[in-house]
DNA sequence: CTAAAGCCTAGTAATGCAATAGGAAATAGG
DNA sequence: CCTATTTCCTATTGCATTACTAGGCTTTAG
């Protein structure tokens, strides 16, 4: 499984965060409730999206999450690399173990450097703007 | 990671099969020494694709292992669904688990299925014999 | 001061992966 | 028929990762 669920509610978070921009912070209770995640197991997820800087968190009373840009400035790629550390489809490619010793005799490594540069490539050309439903009207209802 | 060392050893063990099939049956042990990798793992490996009829297996003296195909009639796609199970980038879209509750409205789903797509049409594109290395001359040795 | 929120460090249960163990059955050659 | 060789089959183990939970601390608005 290339992408597990911690990254699958990541990505989810972020298009709930882009859909409700314009009510301000957003407490992480409020997404929990409406993705059906439960609230622990969130705060992992958006502590890593806070310590990345894609996400601002503010304590306290009127707290909660904010994005940090504007939705088409995030790449479905960069949220996912973020989360599940590395998006590379074999553990030949994966950064820390680098190059096995048979490397330059596998007949195997350009399939998955091209696979890897295919999945990398499509996820970084999708934008969080692309996945935001498109507004129920509140903004032009008179 | 979408692609496991079992796999990864599979692609390599059906490549070094179509590389040696001049030779006729080739015993698991003359495999596992050349590509490095322990006989008793690779043991699960091969009965895995004799099992889907990818290989002929033969026990006693003279047996081993032999395509059962030309190279170029298989793919690198059926090879890893095989031994892999699935290729499916997230949970969502594996066959067993068919369709969270919410598929319906998930904005992130149609990124899982291109992404799905995108893969296993690459994967099913490349066979075999574009991964074997050019003949090393016996052929054509006067 | 207090309630509402995020932040932080652990811990745990379950799963899947990589690898190993031991033996049964088949086959060829002497 | 006997033996060495080789595949086939069923379990089991150790390990790492994933998914999720627990409990308490800190910040902020009113």
């Amino acid at each position: 499984m290339l992408v597990s669920t911690k990254g699958r509610y990541a990505l989810r978070v972020m298009v709930d965060l882009a859909e409700h921009q314009a009510a301000g912070r957003i407490p992480l209770k409020e997404i929990a409730a409406r993705q059906g995640i439960s609230e622990k197991y969130l705060e992992n997820i958006l502590a890593t999206l806070v310590r990345a800087n894609m996400l601002s968190g503010m304590r306290g009373k009127g707290g909660g999450y904010v994005l940090t840009r504007p939705p088409e400035q995030y790449t479905v790629g960069e949220i996912l690399r973020l989360t599940e550390g590395s998006l590379a489809p074999v553990a030949c490619l994966d950064g820390d173990c680098k190059g096995c010793s048979r490397s330059d005799e596998c007949p195997t490594l350009d399939v998955w450097k091209n696979l890897d540069k295919l999945i990398n490539d499509y996820l970084d050309g999708v934008t969080l703007d692309a996945l935001v439903a498109p507004n129920d009207g509140y903004d032009y209802v008179i």
